[in-house]
DNA sequence: ATGTTATTTCGTCAAACAACGAAATGACAA
DNA sequence: TTGTCATTTCGTTGTTTGACGAAATAACAT
């Protein structure tokens, strides 16, 4: 039940059910992520470690970032069946769409450029 | 997205979660949930009125009392499988087990005894 | 070593939430 | 009509949450 509902908790917040559907395009740093929805690094950071305690998000480290992504097809079955259920009822939303748009520009930019880009404003 | 979000949030109690479950055995009336949880009366009906808000439950009315209960196959697809997830994630665990004895004992007793049994202490 | 930089942690603030009791509602009984 | 009773609504209170900026951390580059 505990772990049921560090779940749902994390799901009860739209940024970070956005995050997840941003995470099936691959996986993604902080700093791209802080960058598609222009919150404070903090804020992302914060978001990110509550969807990381569900276990909802998987996370490493290389070179000066931490990336994270989606699962695979070990996870728990209750894990599973979230992200599924999340990605089945609101893949084809506008909010969705919108979203990945924006996040395919940032994916055409260099990783460096962009995180420098938070600092100046 | 703002109905999937009205779900994510209402499941987001783990109250909420409780009732869903024990609504599996069949519809239930205000009073019965109450006694079930030991909250106030106004604390339940609150509960309930988000998880109906979410489409997560259906009510009736009859004679004194309201009856919730689970929708059918008709509900919306995100509903049924939100639905699904909760009962096969949780229906095994202790707290369910718990919940499903003290609600078989509230189901033999008198309605009427139920309620009146409320406003004693 | 020293400085740079991406991320996290911490403290703060305002908004949202869960619980309660009291009062309002709405149906039925007398 | 009047009273009774199950439920809901409202207002209050203490707790949780989401946002931020500042400071701490940790890894890399010089």
């Amino acid at each position: 039940m505990k772990d049921f509902m560090a779940i749902t908790k994390a799901l009860s917040d739209p940024n970070r059910v956005r995050i997840l559907l941003a995470l099936r395009k691959g996986e993604l740093c902080v700093c791209q992520i802080t960058e598609l929805f222009g919150f404070a690094p903090s804020t992302v950071s914060k978001h990110l470690s509550i969807l990381h305690r569900a276990h909802l998000i998987l996370s490493r480290k290389s070179e000066r970032w931490v990336y994270y992504r989606l699962p695979d097809k070990t996870a728990p079955v209750t894990v599973r069946e979230a992200l599924d259920w999340v990605h089945k009822s609101l893949a084809k939303t506008d909010e969705t769409k919108t979203d990945a748009k924006k996040l395919k520009k940032i994916l055409q930019t260099d990783l460096a450029v962009i995180c420098r880009r938070q600092k100046c404003c």
